[in-house]
DNA sequence: ACGCTCACG
DNA sequence: GACGTACGTGAGCGTA
């Protein structure tokens, strides 16, 4: 009974691509039972097929419906413009096999299923809208992509699957600020950082409509541009015509293709039970089959049960941890079974043991693997013999032990396999070692990396918390195999028998992590976190850290002897004026010496706070009060200054400068600091002194070697720009477009200053506001920041709400999400748990304040990730290194002749480090800066 | 081992 | 109405 399409039917048009990859990303990576094929994607869309199969009923039921797929990735507007989605990221290798399939499940359900080279799936469905409408019928496109939108009215509407919500003419309105007619003028304007359009640089959705709606359209705007009051705007326009007009005609969706059917092959007809039922079970679907086949009212087939994997025999819960099972390999047929065995899985785990904590020095001394939950095996490389641990330390190797060159030749290839996963607990370590033995560990997993992703916030995330919190087992502990203190030996000391129960069990247990991390990761929605910028961010850190930065010993030695004797003299002094000798560095005599000998009061009239200890406190803000009172304090806090700057910087420092490289290997932490900011270890890099004239002069010691230059980039005010994006700070956004200096524009708009008149004493309150809100401002902390009344300070925030809105409205709503779901995000996905956000007592405060930082500071710590993880390959080929990362600021190695290169490129990955993931309302500036030291680059 | 202090963003 | 309070880190020193 073939109807002719036209008037009372009823079109719909399916975005099959989009179906796809929110099946992907919504689904755990389930695989094939049979083969391992990977078809969780396949699922899912299934899944969304048959809800969508359901739902077609009663009078808005489809006559004709279609599924539209993309096809090939280039295509004529690639033609236009070769940047088009020139920054999408690759297809995940585990879905690719999936796409067509998909095309075969639609197909089962009988459904039409469209796609043509060389054109996108939205240009299809535009053709068809416009084909279903000029015959009198109505549409709807069951899609929540925003390109699509330009297609809607005339009975056209567009379907979001994901809220069940319809979108007529007055959401376009609403999502475009203009009408269906108009939106691919707004989005010429706007660009779309996801696809890449270019559109007119500062103009935004907002803007474009603004313009738009003042001049009609595009064209007439375009012609009439020199109008435009606002200097920027007009100039932008006049000097970006072509690109704007070439942005057109790539969001301009083709309505006119030549189609190789017509409508009426679209007509909504039955599935075949048997094609629908075969295909699924073919997929090995048992619930999904089930349930269609209740509903077509036919016999479900039988899924055969296929043989599980070995691993999949027992659960890993069901094989306690004996360290008894642990094979130790001491020669090549024992290591060729385990090999054979990890190529057979394509994963394994690894663990190495070294003589040491500091991966730069440390030496290989064994390596660990496992395969499978509880079979795990220790290959001992370089023990010593038990003889050998007598007082003269002899050198003997223990018996029983490979050829270290033999094992690490076997192994290679393997490490080195792009087909095999080698799974770490803090990978960068075993990364590093084995780099330094000529072996480029990958691809990776990280056992440690993935529980930050999930678990950030409830706990750390060392192997001791994992496997007790998860595995519900506790590791055994190394302290009684190196003892400690004086006595403490290395590892190559340990007897092989006991390294083996050990070590290998290191292995089993990141196994296990592994195996239950893997599919919480989609579970817990944080696998693109995960891998786009936990994981990558391992081989960039340990070549930074590999590469260290050269530190010159005999700059740091002077100033050394420099500050030895200014703190001589002023602890001459405050003995003297102390009238007794008393050890300056220890605040619990120092508070006696002022408050109890020397009676000295606060000048606020309150009296001296203490510590837990019930020690007087003498703080740098406490001495800041008192030395209005007497001399003392001010050489207290100067000796102070001194004393850190000695002992942190140029004393410890050259401690740190290793010997074989002359160069200091920092160690970063990607799961220390619960917001996504990396920490900077042993030394920490990233305190170096900068604030106070005296201590940046320790950057001059951060020097490049000869004929290079120290290049630092920096973010410009990157936490107060995502701050205006997040809360939607209009005046803010405006500000930071325009360039103006944006503490002075706080305080010009705060206390009705003109930015002419701005003095720099209202600059820095409004600075120290702008720093505030950022932190989860109080009357309390700004009033102690500025030292001013409590009552005035209140005055500042209340004054700084009423002006922008919108921060209130963040602070309110992210804690109300914080207490709904216990975590904050990220604009890129990433996660932080804030456990105690629902507790009451103090711990609230904390948490709510923790709660409205984590978000920028987090977003911030993304971008800088995001920038660092895109470098190695922006920078390939220039004579540049990049060295140091200080949470807003990268530093370069740099030739000489290769400065502007260098800045040119590494510019323009930060600047863009949010794309394509994140379209910002701001634009990310960066000021460049360089050098012979890290002072001058600075 | 822990608290205090202070260096950075 | 009182209670405490700026966010995130790491290191060195004194004290227990």
């Amino acid at each position: 009974m073939e109807t002719k399409f036209g008037k009372g039917c009823h079109l719909h048009l399916i975005d099959g691509s989009a179906f796809i990859f929110r099946a992907y990303h919504a689904l755990p990576p389930l695989t094939r039972k049979s083969d391992g094929l990977p078809v969780g994607a396949v699922s899912g869309f299934v899944n969304m097929l048959q809800r969508y199969v359901e739902g077609n009923n009663g009078a808005d039921a489809a006559t004709h419906v279609a599924v539209i797929f993309d096809k090939g990735s280039h295509t004529f507007r690639n033609d236009m413009y070769d940047q088009y989605k020139a920054n999408r990221e690759a297809m995940p290798e585990d879905l690719r096999p999936q796409i067509p399939l998909t095309r075969v499940a639609t197909k089962a359900f009988n459904i039409a299923c469209e796609e043509m080279e060389g054109f996108e799936a939205d240009d299809i469905i535009a053709t068809l809208a416009h084909q279903a409408r000029d015959a009198g019928g109505r549409v709807t496109i069951v899609s929540s992509d925003k390109d699509l939108m330009q297609l809607i009215g005339d009975g056209v509407e567009m379907l979001d699957p994901m809220k069940n919500k319809r979108i007529d003419g007055d959401g376009v309105v609403e999502k475009f600020g203009v009408g269906p007619e108009r939106v691919v003028d707004v989005q010429a304007l706007a660009g779309d950082s996801v696809d890449n359009v270019p559109g007119a640089p500062g103009i935004g959705i907002k803007t474009a409509a603004l313009l738009i709606n003042e001049y009609g359209d595009l064209e007439s705007l375009l012609d009439r541009a020199g109008e435009i009051k606002q200097p920027k705007r007009r100039e932008t326009l006049i000097e970006n015509r072509a690109q704007i007009e070439l942005s057109k005609k790539l969001v301009q969706l083709d309505c006119d293709m030549t189609l190789e059917f017509g409508l009426d092959d679209l007509e909504v007809q039955d599935p075949d039970p048997d094609v629908l039922m075969g295909f699924l079970a073919e997929m090995e679907f048992r619930t999904v089959t089930k349930r269609i086949a209740d509903k077509l009212g036919v016999e479900a087939p039988a899924i055969e049960a296929a043989a599980p994997a070995a691993s999949e025999v027992a659960a890993p819960e069901a094989v306690g941890f004996d360290p008894d099972a642990y094979e130790c390999v001491s020669d090549a047929a024992a290591l060729q079974v385990w090999i054979d065995r990890i190529r057979e899985r394509g994963y394994v785990a690894v663990d190495t043991e070294t003589t040491g904590l500091n991966e730069m020095i440390a030496d290989l001394v064994g390596i660990s693997l496992c395969v499978e939950a509880g079979q795990a095996c220790y290959i001992p490389l370089a023990h010593k013999s038990a003889a050998s641990d007598d007082l003269f330390g002899s050198d003997e190797m223990a018996e029983g032990q490979m050829d270290i060159a033999e094992c690490l030749a076997m192994l290679k290839p393997v490490l080195e396999d792009p087909a095999v996963i080698k799974i770490g607990q803090n990978m960068k370590y075993d990364t590093k070692i084995f780099a330094r033995l000529d072996i480029d560990v990958t691809p990776i997993d990280d056992t440690m990396l993935m529980s930050y992703a999930m678990n950030a916030g409830k706990h750390n995330h060392g192997m001791d918390t994992l496997s007790e919190r998860y595995l519900g087992h506790t590791p055994i502990p190394i302290k009684p195999l190196l003892g400690s203190g004086k006595s403490a030996i290395t590892f190559d000391r340990v007897p092989v028998d006991d390294a083996v129960k050990y070590a290998a069990e290191d292995a089993d247990i990141t196994l296990r992590l592994w195996q239950q991390f893997k599919p919480q990761l989609h579970v817990n929605r944080v696998t693109t976190v995960y891998e786009t910028m936990e994981r990558p961010l391992v081989p960039v850190l340990a070549q930074m850290e590999r590469h260290g930065i050269k530190v010159d010993r005999d700059t740091l030695s002077r100033m050394s002897n420099a500050f030895a004797q200014k703190m001589a003299g002023l602890e001459d002094e405050i003995q003297q004026m102390a009238g007794r000798p008393f050890n300056v560095g220890s605040p619990k005599q120092l508070g006696e010496i002022l408050f109890d000998e020397m009676g000295l009061e606060m000048p606020d009239g309150k009296k001296p706070s203490t510590g837990k200890t019930g020690a007087y406190s003498t703080g740098a803000d406490v001495l800041e009060d008192l030395a209005t009172l007497h001399d003392m304090p001010r050489r207290i806090l100067d000796w102070r200054q001194l004393s850190k700057l000695k002992s942190t910087y140029t004393d410890a420092l050259q401690e740190h400068i290793n010997a074989e490289t002359g160069r200091v290997h920092t160690s970063y932490s990607i799961a220390g600091a619960n917001t996504g900011r990396l920490a900077s270890t042993d030394p920490n890099l990233q305190n170096i002194p900068v604030r106070s004239e005296e201590g940046r002069r320790i950057r001059e010691a951060f020097v490049a070697e000869e004929g290079k230059v120290i290049v630092s980039l920096d973010y410009s005010q990157i936490e107060l720009r995502i701050l205006a994006h997040i809360a939607g700070i209009d005046a803010l956004k405006q500000a930071f477009l325009d360039g103006i200096d944006i503490h002075a524009m706080t305080a010009s708009e705060m206390f009705d200053v003109p930015l002419d008149e701005m003095t720099p004493d209202i600059r820095r309150q409004a600075k120290a506001i702008n720093f505030g809100v950022i932190y989860g401002i109080s009357g309390f902390g700004l009033a102690r920041n500025l030292r001013i009344p409590r009552g005035e300070a209140q005055g500042f925030i209340d004054r700084y709400f009423e002006r922008f809105p919108g921060i209130r409205k963040y602070m309110d709503d992210t804690i109300a999400f914080a207490k709904e779901n216990n975590y904050v995000q990220t604009l890129f996905g990433r996660k932080i748990n804030t456990p105690e956000i629902n507790a009451k007592g103090p711990h609230a405060g904390f948490a709510k304040r923790a709660a409205i930082n984590a978000p920028i500071q987090g977003t911030a710590a993304d971008v800088i990730r995001r920038a660092m993880i895109r470098m190695p390959a922006a920078i390939e080929g220039l004579p540049a290194k990049m060295l140091l990362q200080v949470h807003d600021e990268l530093i370069f190695e740099v030739e000489e002749g290769a400065v502007d290169d260098l800045v040119g490129a590494a510019r323009d990955v930060m600047e863009n480090a949010s794309d394509p993931a994140v379209k910002l309302d701001v634009k990310l500036s960066v000021d460049a800066g360089q050098g012979a030291n890290w002072a001058e680059a600075h």
